[in-house]
DNA sequence: TTGATTGCAAAGCATTTGCATGCTA
DNA sequence: TAGCATGCAAATGCTTTGCAATCAA
């Protein structure tokens, strides 16, 4: 298991992203759009970005490697990346839209820390059945769901113990990074 | 159980809410703050609708009542009702805050209908437990959670199967009910 | 009388859109 | 060449705040 993926992202490094690029690609033709230096930058950095980030986010990232790119267009991209399936919107509570990457990536359920802001990605099997079971008491037919779990993170908790000086002003923003679970 | 609820009801008809008044003038001078009218008014309105509501929704059905209360007022006054424990902010997805009761409504996750807005309260000791042990594997000290579900409830899988004409420009617009679940 | 409260208007902030210009197919 | 794409600026929608007048204690 390990291996494989080792063996897989070594054999494809020049291909990195082609699947992405190639699915992008059609959904672009398939709906009458264009190709475009602009779209293909875009992609390419939110491609290789782990981060959940927003579209001003984005927009920056992309300002570095191409000031003359507006954030309009990063904008209309997400969005477009978001329809073709390689994007998905999340929201954390900071009243902001967060865009993290979905091809490839199985569903998976968010815990923020709310001192340190990292996002620990997870998922239970156990869960997702059995909110599959209470949907089917109430008749519900499921599309998809949103959990959400807020608390302290291991670090953060031992941080708590020790005497410490908080600064006038240093509010606990939420700064997101990614980590996957398992 | 069933029988004490209809007794505690009847009995105490006259004194509806009391107990959340009582908590909300603790709040109210425990905060060196002052009883008014319009809070009066506003919490009155809001203790006696059971829907979830936004700040404007609410403002419009004070305003009925008394069309000289602003909005402003409402909306101050929903941010001292949830300090105070007794109202508690929710999103659906609509980009927007909704209010619904906090004091005596047990916690419990949402189902909302993506066609016609239906909002199901309901709670699953479950699950419940299934995400305090996620969490404590990754050593996360939970505060809060939030599960929403979204999907298409029973009543409208039965509307998709009978031919139907849409309107155009008539948007699937998220509009709260609100149904307690079991 | 003091200082919290109110309501209006305006500011904030993230998101979305209009439009003239540029560029792909 | 047709019409989609772009980037600027401005509009939007919800939320939040400044401030002068008002009112509870």
């Amino acid at each position: 298991m390990l291996f494989d993926n080792i063996s897989i992202s070594m054999v494809n490094k020049k291909d990195e992203f082609s699947k992405e690029r190639e699915i992008f690609l059609e959904h672009i033709q398939r709906a009458g759009l264009r190709k475009t230096a602009q779209r293909n930058l875009i992609l390419d950095i939110f491609l290789r970005t782990e981060e959940h980030l927003t579209s001003e986010d984005l927009y920056w990232l992309v300002h570095k490697e191409d000031p003359s790119v507006g954030n309009t267009t990063v904008y209309r991209t997400l969005k477009l990346l978001t329809e073709a399936g390689l994007a998905r919107e999340v929201r954390f509570g900071d009243n902001k839209t967060y865009y993290e990457h979905h091809y490839n990536h199985e569903h998976h359920d968010h815990m923020i820390c709310t001192e340190c802001g990292q996002v620990i990605e997870f998922f239970s099997q156990e869960i997702e059945n059995l909110q599959e079971q209470v949907a089917f008491n109430f008749g519900f037919s499921l599309s998809h769901h949103s959990l959400r779990m807020w608390g302290v993170c291991g670090e953060c908790q031992k941080k708590v113990t020790e005497p410490q000086v908080v600064p006038s002003g240093a509010q606990p923003k939420i700064k997101v990074r990614s980590v996957v679970g398992s």
